[in-house]
DNA sequence: CCATATTGACATTATAAACGTCAATATGAC
DNA sequence: GTCATATTGACGTTTATAATGTCAATATGG
C-alpha cells in the first residue's frame, strides 16, 4: 500500500526541485552567451547528433513553432548547422557545430561538477529508488490525464 | 558514493513530473470555478488558517505584487475574506470563507484520489526514500546556487 | 514625533509557451 | 505524373506566470 500524503508531497515537491534545478542552469550559463533555450536544443542535439525541428520539439514536449525560434538562435550564433535531409527536402537536419558542441560539452561538464556536490550524502541505491519511483509516477500521471 | 548521472537523470525528471502534476491539476479545476493561482491562494489558507499577503508570497516563494493580485481574485470571489490583523493595521489577514475552505477541501479531496491511483504499484519506503532524496537535493541546489 | 519600513495598488516588462494561419513544398496514393 | 493531403517554416497574436518599478498611504519602533 502507499502512503497518499507523502506521494502528494512528493509531487509537489517537483517544482521547487525544478525551479531551483532551472536557477542552477541559468547561473552556469551566466557570461557564457547561451540562452537557456539555446541550451535546450544544444543538448537535444548531443544524444541526438542530429534532428529535425519537429523531432526536437517532440523530444522537449512542446510546440514545434516554438522551437523553431530556438533552433534559429542557435543557427545564427553559429552553434547549430543544418545538413540536407535525405527523408525531407524542406525540413533540414540540425546539428551542433564544432562550436556548439565545445560550448555544450562545456555546459554540462560544469553542470555535473554541481550535481556531483549536491548529491553528497546521497546513497547510490537510494537515487536509483526515487529515479524508479519519480519516472513512474509521471508515467501514470500522464496516463491519467489522458484517459480521463 | 553517488551516481552522478542517475543523480542528473532524476534532476531533470522534475520538469515532466511537474508538468504532468500540474496538467492534472488544471484539469481537475475544470469547470470548478477556480483558477490554477486562486487554487494556490486557497491551499496556503488550508494549512495556514489565516495569513498576510507577503505571508503568502513567502509560502509560495513569489512576489508579494503577483500574489495580492491572486488573493484579489479570490476576494472577488468570495472565496476568502479579510481579517483584521492585530500585528499590522493596514495589511489584513485573509482567511477562506466557508465557501473557500469547502471548494479547496472538495479540490484537494479530488486529487487524492488521483493521487492514490498513479501511487499504485509503488512501494511506501520507496516514496519516503524518493522524498528523502528529492528534499535533500533540492536543499542542496538551493544552497549551491545562493553561494557561489 | 519622526525616520524608516511595510503594504496595497497599479503599470510595465519578461519569459515560456500555446495557438492560428499562410504559403511553400513534400509525400504518397493512384 | 498528377493530385489530394500532410508537413514545415515563418510570422503574428495571445495567454499564463511572474518579476520589477514605483507611488502614496500608513504603520511601526526608536
Amino acid at each position: 500500500m502507499t502512503d497518499p500524503e507523502k506521494l502528494y508531497k512528493l509531487i509537489w515537491l517537483s517544482r521547487p526541485l525544478m525551479q531551483s534545478a532551472e536557477a542552477a542552469v541559468e547561473h552556469g550559463l551566466d557570461g557564457i552567451g547561451l540562452t537557456v533555450r539555446g541550451r535546450a536544443v544544444l543538448e537535444v542535439l548531443l544524444t541526438e547528433d542530429e534532428a529535425t525541428v519537429p523531432d526536437i520539439a517532440q523530444k522537449l514536449e512542446i510546440k514545434r513553432q516554438y522551437v523553431q525560434l530556438m533552433v534559429n538562435e542557435t543557427l545564427t550564433d553559429g552553434l547549430t548547422l543544418k545538413r540536407e535531409n535525405p527523408r525531407h527536402k524542406r525540413s533540414a537536419l540540425i546539428a551542433l557545430t564544432q562550436k556548439g558542441r565545445a560550448l555544450i560539452e562545456d555546459v554540462v561538464r560544469r553542470e555535473m561538477v554541481l550535481v556531483r556536490s549536491v548529491g553528497v550524502g546521497l546513497d547510490t541505491a537510494d537515487i536509483k529508488t526515487a529515479l524508479k519511483v519519480i519516472t513512474t509516477l509521471t508515467e501514470n500521471l500522464k496516463k491519467a490525464i489522458g484517459n480521463g
